[in-house]
DNA sequence: GACCCGTGGGT
DNA sequence: TACCCAAGGGT
């Protein structure tokens, strides 16, 4: 039974020499804390999401936005286009109805307690206790994928995920100390991120393999262990690309709940296994110019793309330039594809 | 617990 | 190529 308190020191001693420099991140030995502000907005950003992906919507978010406040103030839509390209959008709508509760009810100020953020749109076991500890420096139990992966592997866990989840929560708990709470769970993710990585592992710059028994079996990477997932089914839809004599495009504003909700995108049809009818948003001239795929967490898609003339009331008819930058990427592939003409 | 919900990089 | 994976949350 690998021997807790060593284990932490060891890897906060590891933590001060090796911590990242991140852009929502104080100077680590700095003594200082990150805003609460901050520390939810790249909480929120990073879920499910890579820090190279995030880094630049958070640096644009907090140069636009300075404090939960000047963001509870902003449009719906002018939100969801400043996401757009970041994925998950249900984040983003969660995301401005979580800084108008803190904006109105908290006056403007983050509660402070893991039981009052968990209260808030958008904010989990996960932010709640990620916030808690690094914010307000509280002995949150912060886990994320990295603490489950480095769990499972110290303690060789050997029930596979997702079944694992309680027992690897419990283990994670054992460490949850008052001291340094904060960079407690900051050094457990930077461990998981740049050492113990889920393929290949680098034991040999790791700090906890003395205690470590995965390390010991010799195939530390065959942990965590894991059910098997289902295949990805295949779907196929038609994009439409309608352009008025401006040259404008012309957009619809997506149903709030489901795929990609409350963004902008272009008229389509369904997205279905079977190949759908083609029935263009105008009468007119229309022409196919070629295919896009993408491919979504639980399906992948073939959009056939046609660009076509016309006018309508019920678009948004937006410049080419300006639509690009609002859509989410699925939309951006179809709309450079119409933009760029038949092959 | 199962399912839904994006995107881009790594292998 | 076809997976896997990432600082998850909501229903």
């Amino acid at each position: 039974m690998p021997d807790v308190p060593s284990l932490r020191a060891a890897l906060l001693d590891w933590y001060d020499a090796h911590a990242r420099r991140l852009p929502w991140r104080a100077a680590p030995g700095s003594g200082q804390r990150t805003e609460p502000y901050r520390v939810w907005l790249s909480e929120v950003m990073l879920q499910q999401t890579t820090v190279p992906h995030a880094a630049p919507y958070f640096e644009r978010f907090t140069a636009r936005w300075p404090t939960v406040t000047d963001l509870a103030a902003v449009e719906d839509a002018e939100l969801m286009a400043a996401w757009a390209g970041l994925g998950y959008y249900a984040r983003a709508r969660n995301l401005l109805a979580c800084a108008r509760a803190v904006a109105g009810t908290h006056g403007g100020v983050f509660p402070d307690t893991e039981a009052e953020l968990l209260a808030l749109p958008g904010v989990g076991a996960y932010t709640a206790a990620a916030v808690a500890a690094i914010a307000f420096d509280r002995p949150a139990n912060v886990v994320d994928g990295n603490v489950e992966r480095v769990m499972s592997r110290l303690f060789a866990v050997e029930i596979p995920l997702p079944a694992a989840r309680p027992e690897l929560r419990r283990l994670a708990a054992l460490f949850v100390d008052a001291h340094r709470p904060g960079d407690w769970a900051q050094a457990l993710m930077d461990l998981g991120s740049g050492v113990c990585r889920p393929k290949s592992p680098l034991c040999g710059q790791c700090p906890l393999t003395f205690g470590c028994e995965a390390w010991k079996t010799g195939a530390p990477a065959l942990y965590p262990l894991k059910t098997k997932k289902a295949a990805r089914p295949h779907r196929l839809g038609h994009a439409y690309v309608l352009r008025d004599g401006a040259g404008r495009v012309a957009l619809v504003r997506r149903p709030d709940k489901g795929l990609l909700g409350g963004m902008a995108g272009l008229p389509t049809s369904d997205w279905s296994v079977a190949a759908p009818a083609f029935e263009p948003p105008a009468a007119g001239d229309w022409r196919a110019v070629g295919a896009v795929e993408h491919v979504f967490t639980h399906f992948s898609l073939t959009l056939t793309v046609h660009v076509g003339r016309g006018d309508g009331a019920d678009f948004q008819w937006t410049a080419p330039e300006t639509a690009a930058k609002a859509l989410p990427t699925v939309f951006r592939k179809a709309l450079e594809r119409g933009l760029a003409g038949p092959d």
